[in-house]
RNA sequence: GCUGGCAUAGCUCAGCUGGUAGAGCAGCUGAUUUGUAAUCAGCAGGUCGGGGGUUCGAGUCCCUCUGCCAGCUCCA
């Protein structure tokens, strides 16, 4: 019957078909195995049904529950089916969206009055089960926009309404399974059969189309498998994440404190979270002192002059806490930044260009008023310390100024083993210049300095609009958390802004006064939010030079307690944060608890070890090493802090 | 800030439809003198987050404040 088309496969192998063959016959052609597999096709740069028919050449791919094209599929196909079941337990639920993500899919829906409990969920996975159970296939048609537009409005989905006003006529796709017909795009598996196993996940209000101002939907967000083991897996790996939530190990290991009294968003730092916060901070102050930088301190407010200069006042008013005023009404800001101060050091006196870049460090508390909703362990808080440094520099040393800092965040990040981060570039949104300071050229410049500093790095970055700081674009350093939430650690950002609004200078060879360009950057980003997303990333199973605790001494009775206490003192002189434990409990006892501390090692003494002046080493999570001498076992363990820090035992 | 949920001993939690609080762990005391993830016994510990209300009676129901959780919005 009809012409044939030829298709290309992504190894580049080609084979022709006829025409209107669809991906199913496609993936069959190539193997039974893979037909069955098979949840949708990507032809060109689109992703189909398995059943729409193909009618020209095109470069195809098959894609199965192997690819995360394929899971998306089959998640969004998910949502279609929990919708219907929505429909048929809730009658008159209106729509909004309803999209796969990374990790299963949500549907934005409004119920009018009525609110859902856990029951609810659990009626509603049962539902999906029972429509799966009928395999209904879901259908794609093409539909003028006019019949569009009268079938919401008969269905009264006013939100699917204002979504098809933004759509073309001819562009416009229904998808049908069972008794649910939805505005959709597609692509869709073949039928709801292929959902097996569901789990709803959690109920929370989502703005419609993301506006504020705009009606409060109800989202439920859920997953689904084919198979049962998949789906047990998923929700234990969700536990196992909660177990590495740094809320928790915050207090199992006694790191941190929040206090009602004290206040929202203010964490207190036990001892042994300072322990562990400040061995972080004097990683980096030794690091930035061998880099150039010079350690400044300034104090907590500033008069708010110096913010309404900064443009920080104006911009930010809503995050800051309100400034306090005196007799004169003259009024303080609690610093929401370093930066306004720094520039007042560089501003003491005259600069030569000879002297730039004049780098600027200071390990500075400041406070910002954030939204109650936005509270999250130490993840984000109103009061933190950043690790900021501010390099003033000439012009013709930003680049080089930005590559150093870059070599500097990366040593960070993998000094701590996070070596899976984004890179992103966040540059203002070019719709809503308003929101920033400063002309055209000079966001220009530092766009462009930092895309150059960023690919001469090799580093391999996202480029993100509307991210940027009011005052300068940036190049931010994403890391997720245990949840998968993303936050953004380090920042480096250019700024030609604030050195014009405080009239900062330098002079030149010229013996001219010339304007020097700032760059702010935090490796850390906060130590807050760095540590707590390092509590997740390790599980709290610090590395040992990190470790609030590096060694507990356990005898395994009192007349070894001497001896405990003797090898304590001598690891304690070494330079190791090391206790004994001394209490008259059975040396299982005391192992449980110091690994329940995750305490990196533990020494187990008796007898035979004061013999021979040695000690029975065990590892936390890895049990026992064998027996040591004291002297070899304080040389090993400071030869894995010198390697942690890639020192040889000689440099260190 | 918004929607929904939650708040009981230091921690983790139990307490049915309202009848004036319980466990395990931790702590303290004593016994046990211990060899690689929990020795035994006893004791002590809570105005049930704060305030107000309904009721003969409130941990339990209602209002409000504070704090926490999920998501949304926000994030210099």
């Amino acid at each position: 019957m009809s012409a044939s088309i030829t298709l290309t496969f992504p190894d580049g192998s080609t084979r022709s078909y006829d025409s209107g063959i669809t991906g199913y016959d496609v993936a069959a052609s190539i193997s039974e195995g893979l037909a069955r597999m098979a949840v949708s096709v990507g032809v060109d740069e689109e992703t189909w049904d398995l059943s729409r028919p193909i009618e020209k050449d095109a470069e195809v791919r098959i894609f199965t529950l192997r690819d995360n094209e394929g899971w998306a599929t089959y998640w969004h196909s998910s949502a279609h089916l929990m919708a219907e079941a929505l429909q048929e337990l809730f009658p008159g639920v209106k729509f909004g969206i309803g999209p796969a993500i990374e990790k299963g899919f949500y549907y934005d829906v409004d119920l009018g009055d009525r609110q859902l409990t856990a029951a609810d969920l659990e009626a509603i996975e049962n539902k999906m089960m029972e429509l799966s159970r009928k395999d209904a296939a879901y259908e794609r048609r093409e539909v003028p926009k006019a019949e569009a537009i009268a079938y919401f409005k008969e269905k009264g989905d006013e939100y699917k309404l204002e979504l098809l006003e933004d759509l073309e006529d001819g562009s416009i796709t229904f998808y049908t399974q069972g008794d649910f017909t939805d505005l959709c795009r597609g692509p869709h598996i073949p039928s709801t059969g292929q959902i097996k196993f569901a789990k709803l996940l959690n109920i929370a209000g989502a703005y419609w189309r993301g506006d504020q101002d705009r009606k409060q939907l109800t989202r439920l967000y859920g997953i689904t498998f084919p198979k049962k083991k998949e789906l047990d897996e998923f929700l234990e790996m969700l536990e196992l994440a909660r177990q590495r939530d740094h809320r928790k190990l915050g207090k199992e290991l006694e790191l941190f404190h929040f206090s009602a009294k004290v206040g929202s968003g203010l964490p207190l730092w036990l001892p042994k979270g300072t322990i562990l916060r400040e061995t972080l901070t004097d990683f980096l102050k030794e690091e930035q002192m061998r880099r150039g930088y010079e350690p400044v301190i300034t104090p907590h407010i500033g008069r708010l002059e110096l913010y309404k200069t900064s443009g920080h006042y104006p911009y930010y008013s809503d995050s800051q806490f309100p400034p306090m005023m005196d007799d004169e009404e003259e009024g303080y800001l609690l610093k929401p930044m370093n930066c306004p101060h720094h520039t007042q050091i560089y501003d003491a006196r005259p600069r030569s260009y000879r002297e730039l870049p004049v780098r600027l460090a200071e390990f500075g508390t400041v406070y910002r008023y954030e939204q109650s909703g936005e509270l999250s362990g130490l993840t984000r808080v109103r009061g933190f310390t950043v690790d900021d440094a501010h390099i003033f520099c000439r012009p013709d040393q930003v680049k080089q100024e930005f590559k150093d800092v870059i070599d500097l965040t990366l040593m960070v990040f993998s000094s701590l083993g996070f070596d899976n981060f984004k890179a992103q570039v966040s540059l203002r949104d070019p719709s809503n210049k308003e929101k920033y300071v400063g002309d055209d050229a000079q966001w220009d410049a530092a766009e462009q300095a930092i895309r150059e500093a960023a690919a001469e790095k090799g580093l391999d970055t996202i480029e993100i609009e509307g991210e940027a700081a009011f005052y300068g674009p940036k190049l931010d350093f994403m890391v997720k958390d245990a949840l998968g939430r993303e936050w953004q650690l380090g920042t480096i950002q250019i700024d030609y802004n604030l050195p014009q609004r405080f009239d900062l200078w330098f002079t030149g060879s010229d013996d001219q006064k010339h304007r020097p360009v700032m760059i702010h950057r935090a490796p850390f980003g906060s130590l807050e939010r760095f540590i707590g997303v390092l509590i997740e990333h390790c599980g709290g199973n610090f590395p040992t030079w990190l470790s609030p605790l590096q060694v507990k001494v356990l005898p395994i009775g009192q007349d070894f307690n001497a001896y405990a206490e003797k090898v304590t003192k001598r690891l304690l002189k070494a330079g190791f944060r090391a206790e004994a434990d001394l209490r008259h409990e059975k040396v299982g006892y005391k192992i449980r608890s110091a690994e329940m501390q995750k305490t990196p090692y533990m020494l187990v003494v008796g007898q035979s070890e004061m013999d021979s002046d040695s000690v029975a080493v065990r590892r936390h999570g890895a049990g026992d090493q064998g027996v040591e001498k004291v002297e070899s076992f304080i040389a090993l363990l400071q030869a894995e802090i010198d390697a942690a820090f890639g020192r040889t035992a000689d440099e260190a």
